[in-house]
RNA sequence: CCGCCCGUAGCACAACCGGAUAGUGCAACGGCCUUCUAAGCCGUAGGUUGCAGGUUCGAAUCCUGCCGGGCGGGCCA
């Protein structure tokens, strides 16, 4: 609808070039946008004002102008110019139902798109380490960064997932030693109690599994552990395999699952990290200082220069993710996002600059990242920190168990990651029956049960014959619900395109909010009116297509009872 | 001291990337179920968009400076 009118304004526009009543704005586009209140019309553009300067004419004769100049067209019932210079749009009947027929003929494909061509992109997000369960800012990130991915996938990605984590590495080393000193049955209370130490229950558990000789199985690996409590290679290994499958099974009842999880021990082992720190010295990008060998971060816009080996010989963590990196890009990825959160957001100036300092070719905005801020959790009006190390952290099994898994993944991909994120609990607790996700799954189980309603009335009265008596829907509120499906396309698609998935929630609860009030002023199942009931039947059922589309993009799930 | 993010109603958050009278939910108040799901609807109340300037037809949005909060600025990850 946007599209058609855009390209009424772009003939009216070379029509008063034409006339000379204009100059020739190569690459302007006129600015189509829904209006949000229903008295300036269904549509209004702001190129009268845009182009007065230029066109040296008062914005209103200008958009008097336009109006005249353009063509002939069946969607328009009329014009208007109002305030400083917009031009309004009022649509005709047929143009706001007209949508009703296209999201019954695409289905669950209504509002995906082509613009990613198969082109191949890569999200990684989540990516925990394997020293303890999800918490709530892996949720964030979890939800999130799925939701991304099936945005892109909507608008025509190749989408790769991915899950990138340490499996070897000094926290996992105090991992091992935690669980063995649990295991030596010693308490974090203890004098002997490792000094990094992690200090959650789960420890115990692990030791307890361990020594029972457990076998676990995780997405990427599987093992049986030996149970010798002195073997702390034996205890490291079986404890990384143990809490990969926790944030499996974390992950699996949040409807997340990856492509692909990749190890940073694989990095080292194929010789990747070496080569990586061969090839940014042959390029002169590093020098030694202190017995350390340095990047010069700072000719790739860092405000100073960063360590990438230490005296000791260990490499920093951030030479590994640049290896990683040029592995992701190698792999064909010329899209890659990172999902992270904002207190990583120090690496991504180092990364950027490792790759730029191997000279491959690699574009210097590569790879984009989508950061999310810090979620603070209250619980009884306190701030309940996310120290992984206290092991008294929320996790994100716990939102799940207590407000269910669509309210939590509403609640954490309904709002723009760059916002930090307040998760009261008591709030989320008391609210669980009032979440705005149970106001849009309502609305899809109401629509749901009007068809059910319908086909026990009367064996044809289904949606599809509604869309020969389309010409029966006239009322505000009907015609409001039918624009707003209109909407749904270029909101998928810009969400996808800003990587917004927090737009399509909003967008949801609008549409939502429309049906409901249609619903409520008008009957839909009316046996004295069947033409009518068809078409509210219709426009109903469209609705519930592109509630269920949405959520489906958000990995909310659209219940047909509720 | 420097960098990134943020500041909108009592609370949690939006605002189609510069548009018209700043919205939604919760909380508060008043109505609506003998009829399709009341997890709903209709209405009332609640705001100097942190403060002060600037840019322009027009600013919550862009620029500058303050104030306040979060996160970074480790040879930690």
């Amino acid at each position: 609808m946007k599209e058609a009118l855009t390209s009424l304004l772009e003939q009216s526009l070379s029509n008063l070039v034409t006339q000379g009543l204009v100059p020739e704005c190569p690459g302007l586009t006129p600015q189509v946008d829904h209006t949000r209140d229903a008295s300036h019309g269904d549509l209004a553009t702001n190129l009268a004002m845009v182009l007065a300067k230029r066109a040296g004419m008062p914005p209103r004769d200008l958009a008097k102008a336009i109006i005249t100049a353009l063509p002939d067209n069946t969607l328009i019932a009329r014009t208007e110019i109002a305030g400083p210079g917009f031009i309004n749009f009022f649509l005709n009947q047929a143009s706001h139902v007209d949508v009703i027929r296209q999201v019954l003929g695409a289905g669950p494909t209504f509002g995906t798109s082509a613009v990613g061509a198969g082109r191949k992109v890569q999200v990684e997000f989540v990516s925990a380490n394997p020293t303890g369960p999800l918490h709530v800012g892996h949720g964030r990130g979890a939800a999130i960064g799925d939701s991304l991915c099936r945005l892109l996938s909507a608008t025509g990605w190749t989408v790769h997932s991915e899950f990138y984590y340490n499996d070897a590495g000094q926290q996992i080393t105090n991992l091992a030693r935690s669980v063995q000193a649990r295991a030596l049955g010693l308490t974090p209370e203890d004098d002997d109690w490792p000094a990094d130490g992690y200090r959650g229950t789960y420890i115990a558990d692990l030791a307890t599994a361990y020594q029972a000789r457990s076998t676990v199985s995780a997405a990427d690996r599987s093992i049986t552990a030996l149970g010798d409590i002195h073997d702390l290679d034996a205890i490291q290994d079986f404890s990384v395999a143990w809490l990969r499958r926790e944030q499996d099974l974390d992950l699996k009842a949040f409807g997340v699952t990856f492509d692909e999880y990749f190890l940073e021990s694989s990095l080292y082992e194929s010789g990747a990290v070496n080569r990586t720190v061969a090839a940014l010295e042959q390029g002169g990008h590093t020098y030694e200082q202190g017995g350390a060998l340095w990047l010069r971060t700072s000719d790739f816009g860092d405000d100073k220069d960063r360590v990438m080996r230490k005296k000791e010989g260990d490499y920093t963590y951030f030479v590994p993710d640049v290896a990683y990196h040029l592995n992701k890009w190698q792999r064909g990825f010329e899209r890659v996002i990172n999902e992270q959160g904002a207190d990583h957001h120090s690496t991504i100036t180092r990364v950027r600059a490792g790759l730029q300092g191997l000279a491959e070719g690699i574009p210097q905005g590569w790879p984009e990242y989508v950061l999310h801020q810090m979620v603070t959790v209250l619980r009884d009006g306190e701030e309940v920190k996310l120290s992984k190390r206290a092991g008294s952290y929320v996790t994100l099994r716990d939102l799940i168990d207590w407000v269910g898994r669509d309210a939590t993944r509403f609640f954490l991909a309904a709002r723009s990651a760059s916002s930090q994120l307040t998760f009261d609990i008591d709030l989320a607790l008391a609210q669980s029956n009032e979440n705005p996700v149970f106001y849009i799954q309502y609305a899809h189980a109401r629509i749901c049960s009007v068809k059910r309603k319908a086909v026990h009335h009367e064996a044809n009265w289904t949606p599809e014959s509604g869309l020969e008596h389309l010409d029966r829907l006239v009322e505000p509120e009907a015609l409001a619900l039918a624009l707003l499906l209109t909407k749904y396309p270029g909101v998928v698609a810009a969400a996808a395109q800003q990587l917004e998935p927090h737009a399509v929630a909003n967008y949801l609860r609008e549409l939502a909010a429309a049906f409901h009030g249609f619903y409520n002023a008008h009957k839909m199942v009316d046996e004295s009116e069947e033409g009518l009931s068809l078409a509210r039947l219709a426009l109903a059922e469209a609705t519930r297509q592109v509630i269920a589309n949405g959520l489906a993009l958000l990995g909310v799930s659209a219940p047909e009872t509720m």
